[in-house]
DNA sequence: TAATCTCTGTTATATTATTACGCTTTCAAT
DNA sequence: ATTGAAAGCGTAATAATATAACAGAGATTA
């Protein structure tokens, strides 16, 4: 939380009551979280609960590399290494839902090979990787037995 | 289109009249295209035109490997190898939202290192790369000179 | 302190997607 | 051929996600 403060600061944005809210909201989540679900707990907070409220400090959130989108789910989580520019990659369980954030460099393989003969100059990637999480396979594994 | 039978055929699945044609209005627009500008389409083509009939349809190409899901766009584009299953890459412009396809392998790099350490079974993977295609790199240079 | 810009609130609406149900067609087994 | 089960499509209703447009309050700068 210190730092999302010091990097607003360092970039000069204002790091505002509602924009804290939204980022507690989310780093007390520790999975992503539906728009309309952050809404109602600004809502309880007592900030205004419609949508473009929310959507407006997600915007920022992820401007600032504090937050990421979560695209496969329509949802939105805190960044685990806030502040840091770099290309997420997340691990999306299927039966759970729970998402684990991971760093990739898909621009440095096959992908990037292609969009340099391509002249497609890329600048930002997402990587989504859909399957089954450590708790979720030990839970099949026990009650197949 | 041919191919496309050939791996229903093989895979026991029915390619009907409108998956057919869903395909087709894919194929031809060769670029991503939302849900509803397919449904349009299928109106114009003499089929219902209401959401789950195009949804479902898509649902089916894309189990199949004929289609893909754009998620950054929430949009369906034609698979450019259809049949072959495979791990695509998408680079999407972000100037004129054309989208090309490209092979990734993603598991293969930092991504699979950290998946295996944590023990999550990656099933599937989505690359999306957002960038400036070649053609509007060349506008854009061409303007401002 | 006036001008400007940013931020938040509000209303309305657009866009994307799913649930549930019923009917028809297809397929497989008798 | 007949029937029983499954797959496919049509339809209605609604849910979930997201944006546009405008107004007012608050901060920042000149």
């Amino acid at each position: 939380m210190a730092v999302a403060e010091q990097r607003c600061s360092d970039d000069g944005a204002r790091f505002t009551d509602l924009r804290r809210k939204v980022f507690e909201i989310l780093l007390e989540a520790e999975r992503p979280m539906g728009a309309y679900a952050i809404l109602d707990q600004l809502r309880d907070a007592g900030f205004s609960s419609q949508p473009p409220v929310a959507y407006r400090a997600l915007e920022f959130l992820i401007a600032h590399d504090l937050a990421h989108k979560v695209e496969r789910l329509n949802a939105f989580i805190a960044c685990v290494n806030p502040g840091q520019t770099h290309a997420p990659a997340f691990m999306i369980c299927r039966l759970c839902d729970d998402v684990a954030e991971a760093q990739a460099e898909p621009a440095r393989g096959v992908l990037g090979v292609t969009a340099r003969a391509a002249g497609f100059q890329i600048e930002q990637t997402m990587v989504e990787a859909l399957g089954v999480c450590p708790s979720c396979v030990d839970r099949a594994e026990t009650t197949n037995k």
